[in-house]
DNA sequence: CACCAGGCAAGTA
DNA sequence: TACTTGCATGGT
């Protein structure tokens, strides 16, 4: 039993950015930095209803007017900054046209992404796997506080670290990738909180070894 | 009441 | 390079 699957049974699919356009998807990457997801979820709708869901209608707002819709999702005027700087890369890059952004390969739209100013690796990274569905893991606070605890990782190591554990002992699997990384942050919510409760944590009998790496059996072998 | 949430960039030394 | 701080709402 690897861990991935004793999450799956105890938790279910999560179901993460489901029936969602690439562009909303985007658009909640950017706004989730951070920031409980409810609260972002308001501000999606906001913009929704306003029918400024598209890349067109969001170039053209103001930055004032931005803010105010996405009010609920906390750091307004910085994301409306961020919102604001990754539709002039899309426009300046890309005509403003999402399928040409996901024709680029991999890994040189994430080096692209990463010069925008507000999207960082983990906000990269969730761009090329929900909205780009590349098979790209998203390493967060979460995964990185989950393997802390299990002794795993260093508190030191990197976020190409962290992701390479993952990467480099899982298929590549797009749709393993969106639900393990889902898993993992309602792992952490659950378990791995402040008075963790590890007496019923589900992959406790996991590190039975005691937390060396070879005890993350991240898939049956 | 305090603390946290699906980060990131800018400032300081 | 390595730390620290600002950004801000809404739920527990």
């Amino acid at each position: 039993m690897c861990i991935y699957e004793r999450l799956f049974e105890h938790f279910g699919p999560q179901n993460w950015w489901p029936a969602k356009t690439e562009f909303e998807v985007i658009v909640g990457a950017i706004l989730t930095q951070n920031t409980a997801w409810a609260n972002v979820e308001r501000a999606l709708d906001n913009l929704s209803a306003k029918k400024m869901m598209s890349p067109v209608r969001l170039r053209k707002a103001r930055c004032s007017e931005l803010a105010r819709l996405i009010r609920p999702a906390g750091y307004y005027n910085i994301k409306a900054a961020r919102l604001k700087e990754f539709l002039e890369f899309l426009f300046k890059r890309y005509r403003g046209d999402l399928r040409r952004m996901f024709s680029t390969r991999t890994e040189t739209l994430r080096d692209e992404l990463l010069r925008v100013k507000g999207i960082g690796e983990e906000t990269a990274d969730s761009i090329l796997l929900y909205a780009a569905r590349r098979p790209v893991f998203v390493v967060d606070a979460y995964t990185r506080r989950v393997l802390l605890r299990h002794k795993l990782i260093s508190d030191r190591s990197t976020y190409h670290q962290i992701q390479s554990i993952f990467m480099e002992n899982l298929p590549k699997s797009i749709g393993l990738y969106n639900e393990y990384h889902a898993l993992i942050v309602k792992l952490g919510k659950t378990y791995c909180t402040k008075r963790p409760k590890c007496d019923s944590c589900p992959i406790r009998s996991c590190f039975s070894g005691g937390g060396c790496a070879r005890g993350l059996r991240l898939v049956r072998t």
